[in-house]
DNA sequence: CCCTTAATTTAGATCGATCTAAAAACTTTC
DNA sequence: GAAAGTTTTTAGATCGATCTAAATTAAGGG
């Protein structure tokens, strides 16, 4: 029980070395696992770390060498459960990478992303992971490039020069839009809220796409109060207009959730009477009743995608920049009906 | 537009402090915002600076003086928006005081824990929020102390030696029962899962004492699978005893949610023929039909309070642990009747 | 046994900031 | 105008690792 006197000092490479009877770069070679160091050096140094209880310090290595094994990741939003899962899924792969995730929350604020980025910057990130906030300019991300800092855009698209994971969204509505048509629907709703970027647009376009490929009307897309609470007594919204819809699709679950209860609350029946598609498939789809049809995104998949794309641009940082753009698929449950022959 | 041979080198403060004809130390000066340093010579570096897109080197400057501006916070699951949540909270503090947070899962597991500890300390946090893993030794903690490693423990109370900062869940479990007592219900199911540790065992005290002081029987109580899929067709095991529960408190919103729809499948009515409690009160409790009666815990508080009590702990490292206990809040809604006069 | 080649080990400079202690520039005071 | 006291500025050492280039040791060949 060796008590040193701890007084100030940690134990640093060159207190290993000394006890190992090697020079502090030996001893680096040892940390390091350089094939060049001798076998028997090797379990000595190792065993000197031990004995000292010596820690790694990544901030000195960092500054002398390039990489500081550190990962930026930027998002939007921590209290929607679908950030999380992304999140989950991006610290998933970067801690087996043996890196760190610094995470920052830029609110979907373009200000915040800038002095958030900044920070990242001063940290020494190795590469960011970036969900852009609703409003970001191409340029913003092109800047970024031009200061050879690795770049992955999450979720939302915003140029074709960095590297994107996400999904296809637009698949997505194609997919719900279908099995609603194939049920009979044509009076079909689209209800969205929050920030407008890349990802909404894509939806929306989706949506209209699909739906006059069929050539019904896409003109029912109605805004939805942001905050979660209200959502419930907006349902409303969807009947105002004169050819009331039979079906509704969701931007995502958490307004899918919402709807089902406000829905329940006009005395309608989702499921028996009125069909409800969902756009995400979190965890409550299932628990949900009725179980909640929805299209899924997978967003811990996402997650994954997007680290191992800046894993790999870390490894070749000059390579064409990649996308990886994932397939939804729809989860049918118990949320949609056929639409009734003669009724409403 | 000067357009520098920026073939490899970064901007350093040795570049700034020529362009602005002063030494290295004065502008290091102007960067820590010191009083030192006259009004006419810190305008001037701060316009070399500008011109130069100087970044700050964060981590150059972690090596000499003692500060890394980083925080280390490690939850035991990210995709559980209770944890996305309370992570929100720390994120937004420690933000605010100029500093970042370094993420890192645990998955609930101690060896995993460790491992992400030490990479926590190569990296040179400041300090670290800790939501200790199920079966985290108190020895764990007292290590880390002796290491001079300012920390918090978060959610889950494992010693008093070091700081705290959660919610007083016998409390919580206090006021579900004493509501549910005063609406007659005397057979009350406790439904638990997930892995065990304080957090856990504070709820379990908390309903039993509760229970017991009212002279009714603290035997109910119902272990639930873990997995979110499969908690609805577990509701039937509320109902193999032989007197059969009229109300049930669940141990979070999680198993509200799929008891819920378990009930429904099982015919019962919630809100009409039978009584169910959450904890957490999480966004859903509201959107869900009937409303969930639950009690609230209010995780973003709660990360709030943990990062206020690391800063301080960071500007005065010596003062003794204090803790910070939230009392929780019984948000009553649709979920609980009565109980029948002659019912079941 | 010496020479060449391969395998290990090392001294010393270096990364970009901060710190200490002292010098330089500027005021005041007598 | 010199001494004393302030206010600003600075040279040079330093933090703890990595890198380069060279030194040392071991192995193989004739």
């Amino acid at each position: 029980m060796p008590s040193e006197d701890r007084k100030k000092s940690r134990v640093t490479l060159l207190d290993v070395a000394r006890r190992a009877n090697v020079s502090r770069a030996t001893a680096s070679l040892v940390i390091r696992k350089s094939p060049l160091v001798g076998a028997e050096t090797r379990s000595r140094v190792e065993e000197a770390m031990r004995e000292l209880g010596y820690v790694y310090n990544m901030g000195a290595a960092r500054l002398r060498a390039e990489r500081s094994h550190t990962v930026g990741v930027i998002v939007p939003n921590l209290t929607n459960p679908f950030f999380a899962e992304l999140l989950g899924g991006i610290e998933a792969v970067i801690d087996a990478a043996g890196m760190v995730v610094i995470l920052a929350n830029s609110g979907d604020l373009v200000d915040r992303q800038d002095m958030v980025m900044r920070r990242m910057r001063e940290h020494g990130v190795d590469g960011v992971i970036l969900c852009p906030a609703a409003g970001t300019e191409r340029e913003f991300l092109t800047r970024l490039l031009e200061w050879d800092l690795p770049l992955v855009q999450a979720l939302r698209h915003i140029t074709d020069e960095v590297d994107y994971a996400g999904v296809d969204y637009a698949a997505g509505m194609h997919q719900a839009v279908d099995y609603l048509a194939s049920l009979g629907h044509e009076r079909i709703a689209f209800a969205v809220h929050g920030p407008i970027h890349s990802a909404y647009n894509e939806r929306i376009e989706g949506f209209c796409d699909a739906m006059r490929s069929r050539g019904l009307s896409a003109e029912r897309i109605v805004r939805i109060p942001y905050q979660t609470a209200e959502i419930p007594r907006s349902a409303q919204l969807l009947f105002e207009q004169t050819e009331k819809p039979t079906a509704v699709i969701c931007f995502n679950d958490v307004i899918a959730l919402g709807l089902s209860a406000g829905l329940h609350d006009l005395g309608f029946k989702v499921g028996e009477n009125f069909s409800l598609v969902g756009f995400d498939d979190v965890t409550d789809a299932e628990t949900m009743r009725p179980r909640l049809t929805s299209v899924s995104t997978a967003p811990v998949a996402i997650g994954e995608n997007a680290a191992k794309l800046l894993i790999e641009r870390l490894e070749e940082p000059t390579r064409s920049p990649r996308k990886i753009v994932k397939q939804p698929k729809l989860h049918i449950r118990q949320s949609c009906v056929p639409v009734p022959k003669f009724a409403l």
